[in-house]
DNA sequence: ATGCTATAAGCTAAAATGCGCATATAGGTT
DNA sequence: AACCTATATGCGCATTTTAGCTTATAGCAT
């Protein structure tokens, strides 16, 4: 019960839905978020990882780079639902769309994206 | 996307997840809830309402009586697989099977029901 | 009409949440 | 070594949420 509610939790926040939105795409570090999303650095981490501690992400580390993707084998099955539920209920929303186009332009490769991008 | 956070919302609650575990078993009034979780009048009632605002209950008038239930036809599609996502992550769960049992005794008919159950 | 009952809603305090700022950590480069 | 960069985290504050107490509403009975 514990999990579910805390499940539920980190998919009851608008931009924790985007987030996800990005990683039902592909696997995104925390700058490539940041970008996409047009939000701090802080707000990007810290989503993330309530995302993760929530059993939806799992994470890989490339040197500086913290890698989050959807944890497809490793969630429990109604987490599974949820985020397919998720998928379904964001189907059509303009804001995220954007979104994903932004994600196409966002670098991981770029130098001092942080330092630029953060607000 | 305003929704679907509202709908995610409703369900990051233990006090709700539990009022949606017994509205699975069948239609209930508030006081009914009342007794099945053991709870006040007052939480009972926000709780509810906050289920039904979120789009999964219908409800219906009898008499004094406000009778809740899960809105199967009239819910968006997500929410029919939010509710599902629910059904199986409370499963096995011991909290929700007292619930579940408690219900079988809980009266509609009680004189005075709200004033002894009341916390 | 009055009285009783089930539910809803206003007000309030307590708790939880979100996020910015600053700082810490850790991997990379020179 | 010093320095840069991507990410994580402690702290504080503003906002939101929860639930109790009280009162209001509305249906039923007498």
């Amino acid at each position: 019960m514990r999990d579910l509610v805390k499940a539920m939790k980190a998919l009851s926040d608008e931009t924790r839905l985007r987030i996800l939105n990005l990683l039902l795409v592909r696997e995104c570090c925390v700058c490539e978020v940041m970008q996409a999303l047009d939000i701090s650095q802080t707000r990007a981490s810290r989503n993330l990882s309530a995302l993760y501690d929530a059993g939806f992400l799992k994470l890989r580390k490339d040197g500086l780079w913290s890698l989050y993707s959807i944890d497809e084998e490793g969630m429990k099955p109604y987490s599974a639902d949820l985020v397919e539920a998720v998928r379904k209920g964001l189907e059509g929303n303009e804001l995220v769309a954007q979104d994903r186009e932004r994600l196409k332009s966002a670098r991981r490769v770029g130098a001092g994206c942080v330092q630029k991008c953060d607000k």
